[in-house]
DNA sequence: CGGAGCGCCTGGAAGC
DNA sequence: TGCTTCCAGGCGCTCC
């Protein structure tokens, strides 16, 4: 499930196999995960153009391009659940899933892969990359201390809403929210504009601990020792007390923690 | 404002 | 065995 850490990953994957590379040859295999242009502009725009320096905002990868040395369109990439980014060379066998393959000059071919097509790709000039960055919140592994209790002032949902809202901070998706919550001891279901000042500090610190070491990982890791390694068990423990995990649902997704070690408290 | 519920999409697993 | 149903969770949408 593509989330900050994994996208951050496939960033890469598109810094190393195609920065700088031009674009022989756009095929779509299956135009479902195109959305608002069609297999042939997207072909005619960027056949020709070089792919630039990729950036990252929350789950967003943006892939600029130049060519004739001007600036050409960007390639936004969303990948949903199931997407992902891969560098193959060019003569290898298409997987079942890829559904659009952007051809580079040594033999190098990049390909978005994705099962459920979710989501997948958009061409964008300036301003809708623009519009496209301004509906999502600060990266979460950017986001200042100052920023962070600015968010969640004032903010009268639950935490878990909050913290996977990409309009209020963008990256944190199901598994990271769950994860980060029960590192810093917090039940999902608590008041985001309630915390104190001591369990937004550990909000925050443990959100940054656990993104950095799921960046490193390219994902966020199913370690025995984080709750992630955990999740799926139908008898899991908390790893750090021992106390049966309980499983549930928050704002429609589902939702795993510790009810020892993240008790419901008097605002939630 | 925010949360519940639905739909999109696919395929593996569970149920009958 | 084979069919149906559920579920995963990304996000957008409507409704309350």
């Amino acid at each position: 499930m593509p989330e900050l850490p994994d996208v951050e990953g496939f960033r890469k994957v598109l810094d190393s196999c195609a920065r700088d590379r031009p674009i022989r040859r756009v095929e779509v295999y299956d135009a479902g995960v195109l959305h608002g242009v069609t297999g042939d502009r997207l072909r005619r725009e960027l056949e020709g153009r070089r792919f630039t320096e990729p950036a990252r905002r929350g789950k967003w990868l943006l892939a600029p391009t130049d060519g004739d040395g001007t600036a050409g369109p960007t390639l936004l990439l969303h990948f949903g659940m199931t997407g992902r980014l891969v560098c193959c060379a060019s003569g290898d066998e298409r997987h079942a899933h890829d559904r659009v393959a952007f051809t580079l000059d040594a033999g190098r071919q990049l390909r978005f892969r994705d099962q459920r097509k979710l989501k997948g790709l958009w061409l964008a000039d300036a301003s809708e990359v623009a519009r496209t960055l301004d509906a999502q919140g600060p990266d979460a592994a950017a986001v200042s201390r100052g920023e962070f209790d600015e968010l969640l002032h004032g903010r009268r949902g639950i935490l878990k809403s909050a913290l996977t809202d990409q309009s209020l901070l963008a990256g944190v998706g199901n598994l990271l929210a769950d994860e980060i919550l029960w590192r810093a001891r917090l039940h999902p279901s608590r008041r985001a504009g309630a915390l104190t000042d001591a369990e937004r500090a550990r909000l925050y610190r443990d959100m940054r601990s656990v993104l950095r070491a799921s960046v490193r990982a390219g994902c966020v890791p199913p370690r025995r020792s984080w709750l992630t390694g955990h999740r799926d068990e139908a008898e899991g423990t908390c790893p750090r007390c021992g106390t049966p995990l309980r499983h549930g649902r928050t704002a429609g997704r589902s939702t795993v923690w510790c009810p020892h070690c993240q008790p419901a408290s008097p605002d939630s």
